[in-house]
RNA sequence: GCCCCCAUAGCUCAACGGAUAGAGUAGUGGCCUUCUAAGCCAUUGAUGUAGGUUCGAUUCCUGCUGGGGGCACCA
């Protein structure tokens, strides 16, 4: 990657400096490369000479000059020019022949065009979800969902092997909660229309009998189905029914208990999880005798470390926040490192409806579906929706103009560069242009497009390490931007063979790098519009 | 009371501790006899408040204000 490459050479410049004794000796910085805001300053630039002034006690555009000479001795076709700026920055511009070459490259590595390996086929564990079957996926649940798989998209580009998983809760108190609510006794907490559909198919006066048929109903006509509808295909199903009957539940107990981690108190059994970090122990089985989920959690928990993973990742609601300390100390009891458990909290969504907060809750029976949604706004605006904001950040979920919009979404904004450059092809069908006359790429907003182009490996790396998935569609618009900028300025089918093919070449890595991208996203690049 | 997240343009959101804080949408004014106007160009408009850390803070730390979520022998 080009990014990794400008460090190295940064770093070697340095090594250099100081084995000529121009440097005096210091601890390397990590070398930090990046994108200027301002054209003007560069493709790439980096601060390293403000991190070592403190060092060599000298200002930091004078060393910025003498590491600017020392790179040009290592490497001077890769970069126009290299220019030192006001407090200090080195900024580098990339020679239109690199840039001419990266096109070729993109063009030879079609699909697999973004792929890296930084994940050395490392196995990871991606769990996200994990409704509990007792009704709909709501938008919440679409947040957590598209992130999730899009993560895993991800990731699988980067060279992890990534298992995605779904666990369900089919067991304990909100099950046994259903089954009151489809026998419709006092007891009951569900509502909605749903409910009212499964009186007439469960009948039983066994609430945890009723509510277990219940469950597997809603989870295979209802929640399967709409996975299936957002794009999302598990690899594996955990129940934790199958874990109390497989007796692993039991088995991490007797664990446990050798470890001498529980103790009782109050006539309840308690897991010591303080000891690990959490802010308080935790019950595992309470005075009646009832097993908490928590302690399903921990049988889970061993039963994915013994399937060798590197790496547990785990999509969660704001809502749960608070698990996050017992989740990890109880990994950490069995013998996992705490850096290797990662949970993302996703803000909860709110809904919005004519101008409204429409508070969104199952037990109430008051939610816009999933599937509503999607039916409504349709797959990859949904998706997008949801994709385009930070984890961290409150969502709000204007459905008014989610629906509107739809005509005016930023993802046709993206789609739409896709298509027209699918039109361009297609009246150039019988065209050989590959890889030929690259050399005549020069004009401005083609440079711009096929510096945009060359980042994607980047932004599949940086979100990788940092999950921050918002930056995909934020790429992906910036992607299109340079390409309908591009577009205006330079005609492609010109009378003028040579330029032509050159372009066709370019409109065809442009168009591998837009798909690749939406691919991840799990959103669709049509060919016409 | 304690813990977590958030506060940026009228609205919805971006911005590895970097240089002149970006988009979309809304407003205004332009561009289709030429590869798809679902597009392009111009223009109006923002870092909640008080400190601190440093060459440099929207970003890190502390207080305050205002939202959201969590603090069960629930899930």
């Amino acid at each position: 990657m080009l990014r990794e490459e400008i460090a190295k050479i940064v770093q070697k410049s340095l090594k250099n400096l100081q084995e000529k004794e121009v440097f005096l000796k210091f601890p390397f910085p990590e070398i930090d490369i990046g994108h200027p805001k301002e054209g003007t300053h560069g493709d790439y630039a980096t601060n390293v000479a403000f991190q070592i002034s403190r060092y060599l006690k000298k200002n930091p555009l004078e060393i910025g000059e003498t590491i600017k000479l020392a790179i040009l001795k290592i490497e001077p076709n890769l970069f126009e020019k290299i220019e030192v700026i006001k407090p200090g920055f080195i900024n580098f511009f990339l020679s239109p022949k690199y840039l001419q070459l990266r096109v070729k490259e993109i063009l030879n590595e079609g699909e697999r065009f973004g792929k890296v390996n930084i994940g050395k086929s490392e196995k990871v564990n991606l769990e996200f979800i994990s409704a509990n079957p007792t009704g709909p996926l709501t938008l919440g649940n679409g947040r957590g969902g598209f992130c999730g798989d899009v993560l895993a998209n991800i990731l699988e580009k980067s060279g992890f092997k990534v298992i995605r998983e779904y666990y369900i809760n089919d067991k304990g108190g909100q099950i046994r909660a259903l089954g009151h609510s489809v026998m419709g006794d006092e007891l009951a907490v569900y509502k909605g229309d749903y409910i009212e559909e499964l009186k007439k198919k469960v009948k039983g006066d066994n609430p945890d009998e009723v509510g277990q048929e219940a469950a597997r109903i809603i989870l295979e006509e209802m929640i399967k189905p709409t996975l299936k509808k957002m794009g999302i295909e598990y690899d594996v199903w955990t129940s934790e029914k199958k874990l109390y009957e497989d007796k692993e539940v039991e088995k991490i107990l007797s664990f446990l208990k050798k470890k001498k981690l529980t103790f009782e108190k109050e006539g309840a059994l308690w897991f010591a999880s303080s000891k690990f970090g959490d802010d308080k122990d935790r019950v595992l089985i309470t005075a009646d005798g009832e097993s908490v989920y928590f302690l399903s959690d921990i049988a889970y928990l061993k039963n994915k470390l013994d399937r060798g993973f590197n790496k547990l990742i785990f999509f969660w609601g704001a809502d749960h926040h608070g698990y996050i300390g017992r989740i990890i100390a109880a990994a950490e009891a069995l013998g996992f490192s705490r850096e290797k458990v990662k949970i993302i909290i996703m803000q909860l969504v709110k809904l919005f409806k004519e101008g409204k907060e429409v508070r969104m809750s199952k037990r109430a029976g008051v939610y816009v579906t999933l599937n509503e949604l999607i039916d409504e706004v349709g797959l990859d605006v949904a998706r997008f929706f949801f994709l385009e904001r930070a984890p961290g950040s409150h969502l709000n979920f204007d459905l008014d103009l989610a629906r509107e919009r739809s005509e005016k979404n930023p993802v046709y904004y993206i789609q739409y560069a896709h298509a027209r450059i699918c039109s361009i092809l297609r009246k150039a069908e019988n065209l050989e242009f590959r890889n030929k006359n690259l050399e005549l790429l020069k004009h401005p907003s083609e440079l711009a497009l096929m510096k945009e182009l060359i980042i994607l490996p980047e932004i599949v790396v940086d979100t990788a390490k940092d999950y921050q998935i918002q930056r995909l569609p934020q790429y992906a618009k910036d992607l299109a931007a340079f390409f309908h900028q591009f577009y205006r300025d330079c005609q492609v089918l010109t009378d003028n063979k040579e330029l032509k093919e050159a372009r066709l070449s370019l409109i065809t890595a442009t168009q591998i790098a837009l798909k690749n991208t939406l691919g991840l996203m799990g959103i669709s690049a049509p060919e016409k519009m």
